[in-house]
DNA sequence: CCAAAAGTGTTTTCGATACACCCATGT
DNA sequence: ACATGGGTGTATCGAAAACACTTTTGG
């Protein structure tokens, strides 16, 4: 009976989301390479964890080899612990390869991050690093599909909650559209752009700049900034 | 560098909410023993996760081991992994004697369950099973004081976003009375309960019953039941 | 001029809150 | 009789939705 607790490795797999130019969520995938598969896979970045190591920590650890980037915002959302979702014998084959150990199950601590698309990737470790729409993420090793589909909920209650982490996918300076357009490309749902333009531009934390577009076959619309100390004072949440 | 990821064991704890007669929440707590310690200290229910199993299997397992009931509502909510969350002297000693090892570092999965208070409990495994008011957990190994305290949080949420499972909190039949204690217990406002009966009363999914309260020294309140099936029908949310 | 989207104002509708009032029961 | 809470109806207020209208820009 106590011979058959696990004892095993845990690793931290982070979906990171992004924000296009064609209104579409995009999250970061890596490539694996495999010397008896032609094609090279993409998968999820992500990481066993060290010994002295937090999950949080390995997260912000992976976060950073993957973009660059010291900071990001991130969540731990779901812990993926399937006995059989590392059990593909290609998948067997990669980890040995890449942890150069005999890895037979694996659990792993998914997490959320969120990254502004335009923001340059400057990956430490990784060669290939690539935004994939996620309407068009191909077949991916492990659970990672399955942990990609459950991101996107999250995602959506991570907003409901904070409304304040959707400025993370913004650039500094966007149009009330472009918020309405990933509110409802978050959300699904068709809300009047008029109505949502009157609220959104009465909060105090939505600053108008100085700056309205150009070359635009319309009228300009104005760049407005977040102002993230603003938001914290008041509890003007989207939706009640 | 490759020796130091981490190889590791990994448990799930779980935090039993039950609602008691007084409306005061309480979570079920079971004691650990030892040894060269005097006094029984009590401790969150949990165990290893076995080789073969998925976390939410082994929650389920626990649960059942500790109540008697086999399938109960459960939620994953977060994985604890700081790597110094078990390295107290005492609790070092406590996993020694229990799971028969040498454990230095341990992940834990923690789930959300919540029970009938009045429902009675079979424990195959722990000796002594006890109800415990919120406001007075003592102080508990490991993390689980934390992990009590962000429990209270998380079935917040979950009761937000699924208004019906607060009904695993109730008897079959209450008063509404009962449920509007429970809902300001868990959200900690205030509502006037005349508002909160007429809206309620209104939902297709609360049935009233025949009965009604007896030795009352006012008029007597009406019973009420939960239809599941009908709650899935409608969309009635309590506060949009 | 027209098309397209920005931005603002007005109206309507709906749900939350407040509150008044009657009902039932034990002391 | 009265205190206590159950249960219902009504008025009011505010936020959200619907929609009309003006503005700005390129073609």
């Amino acid at each position: 009976m106590s011979s058959s607790f696990i004892h095993t490795y845990v690793s931290v797999d982070c979906v990171v989301f992004g924000f296009d130019r064609e209104n579409q969520l995009n999250i970061l995938l890596v490539q694996r390479h495999l010397s008896n598969v032609p094609e090279r896979q993409k998968r999820l970045p992500g990481s066993l964890i060290l010994s002295d190591e937090g999950v949080d920590d390995a997260a912000q650890r992976v976060l950073h080899e993957l973009t660059g980037i010291k900071k990001m915002v991130l969540k731990q959302f779901k812990c993926f612990a399937d006995p059989k979702r590392a059990s593909n014998e290609l998948d067997i084959q990669w980890m040995e390869k890449e942890y150069k150990r005999d890895i037979d199950r694996i659990i792993t601590v998914a997490y959320l991050s969120l990254c502004k698309i335009d923001h340059k990737i400057n990956s430490t470790k990784y060669d290939t690093v690539d935004w994939c729409p996620i309407d068009k993420v191909p077949s991916l090793p492990f659970d990672h599909n399955k942990i990609i589909n459950e991101s996107l909920i999250e995602i959506r209650k991570w907003i409901e909650s904070d409304f304040s982490i959707i400025f993370e996918l913004l650039p500094k300076k966007f149009t009330i559209r472009q918020l309405y357009q990933l509110y409802i490309a978050l959300n699904e749902k068709y809300i009047d752009i008029k109505n949502f333009h009157k609220k959104v531009s009465s909060f105090n934390y939505i600053i108008p700049s100085e700056e309205i577009e150009v070359n635009v076959a319309h009228r300009a619309a104005r760049y407005y900034k977040f102002d993230a100390k603003l938001y914290k004072k008041s509890n003007n949440k989207l939706i009640k």
